[in-house]
DNA sequence: CGTGCTTTTGAAAATCATCAAGTATAGTGG
DNA sequence: CCACTATACTTGATGATTTTCAAAAGCACG
């Protein structure tokens, strides 16, 4: 298989530099100055994903960063028989392709329709060696993805379905960058499908249809629609996300 | 909880410097000269952990990076009832304590008897600011970790018993590090006990015996002793691992 | 207003967990 | 050195959560 042609994937060099880039503030391009940000732009290639498109292939040759700038997009790995495993979603602001290896670990594909800035590997290597505060985001950034896999491996071991799926409300709401600001009452925006939702919590379609039906009937949640939910009881939801069912 | 106290792990200071030390090869050392050696040297505090004793704790703050020098560590995650998912373990080369919060994420406890070498946090972060290359190599581990964690979460999300545990002994095996180097009929050291590896694979310690006395009735593995592994048929290991069971 | 896809709901089945007990192993103290 | 205790590992029977299989209900889109 191979990544993103430009064909495919029209690039918009110079249409959205990286000065007035809405993920500057989240994303490793915020360690750059304001006055250097032109090195950095004639390195980007803006481009658009469309939902469901894939722009990274597990074991393609890794030739390409990319940067989150809008949109959602799912990182999965998959088994030869199809099981497939999410093992993160990525936003605006998101950093992709840290990888030691000369091929990508996973595919990433478009949830919903989704901006990225693609970078040339072996070009941004060289902006970093030139700007040590960006590799030091970069280990930041690293950091605490390690710590949120952590998270996350102790949830597919070890957390009930109910628990699995409370915490990822949980981690959707608090998820600043994905919508709105905290509020009680706010309304959640899930992009991805229920299978998405399933493969990322190691369960199945059904199990998470039940469950939010389940809390629901419960009155832990409202569900406005299959992708929008409230959360009516954040306590008992903190509860059972922690494990103290 | 505490975090190392100097009564109950001894600080040998001096004995072990890292010009000799085993693990400079493999671990983020290797990224310092020979000639600059002896300023890390000064930093690192080298210490003995006994088997069972825990040297890093959830939750504590964070003043210190270790890297594990000889013996074998787990760190793992707690729920409130007791529930743990064991994320990993170190053995020698690995730097532990990556994380951008001012609290560990992680507990770790020495499974076998081990050493470790202590840093202070922030006099090691100086040390790494005057080194770029360290940085870089911080990176490359927290990568490569990255990985390794997106593997395990495929694993725990979507692998059965039978293709965790063969995933398990086969990544023990090319764990070059832990032991001899690879040769068809190596025996595989498992210094953790059941318990342990049913944490890591998020299983429980039935299931593990159950499906290694299989393993083994099958003539896939031979065990010399619980601890002491043989990999018979790697092929057949192989496909299991993979999922093509 | 179909057509196709996603989501929901139901019933049966299966993998793995739990409970329980027996066996082996290691460490301790007499 | 050997019995004794504690711990770890193994094995068996039962049970439960979750999966699988199946189908209906909701929605979006042409």
């Amino acid at each position: 298989m191979t990544t993103l042609r430009a064909r495919q994937m029209p690039v918009l060099r110079g249409v959205e530099p990286c000065a007035s880039c809405g993920a500057r503030i989240s994303s490793v391009c915020a360690a750059i100055d304001e006055k250097d940000l032109e090195r950095l732009a004639v390195l980007a290639a803006p481009m658009q994903v469309p939902a469901g498109r894939s722009f990274i292939t597990e074991g393609d040759p890794a030739e390409h960063f990319f940067t989150v700038t809008a949109g959602t997009a799912k990182l999965f790995k998959l088994l030869p028989d199809g099981r497939r495993q999410i093992t993160g979603f990525a936003s605006i602001g998101t950093f992709l392709g840290l990888a030691v290896s000369s091929s990508y670990a996973f595919s990433a594909e478009a949830v919903e329709d989704t901006q990225v800035c693609r970078f040339s590997r072996p070009r941004l290597r060289q902006f970093i060696d030139d700007f040590p505060a960006m590799e030091r985001r970069l280990l930041d950034v690293a950091s605490n993805e390690l710590v949120a896999a952590q998270e996350q491996m102790l949830l597919l071991g070890r957390k009930t379905a109910r628990e699995r799926v409370a915490s990822f409300l949980l981690a959707r709401e608090s998820c600043a960058v994905c919508g709105i600001p905290t509020s009680p009452e706010a309304r959640i925006r899930l992009p991805m499908a229920r299978t998405d939702i399933a493969d990322y919590l190691g369960l199945t379609v059904e199990t998470i249809s039940r469950t939010m039906t389940r809390l629901r009937s419960e009155g832990l949640i409202d569900m406005l629609s299959p992708t929008e939910i409230v959360l009516r009881n954040r306590a008992a939801l903190e509860g059972l996300a922690a494990g103290m069912s």
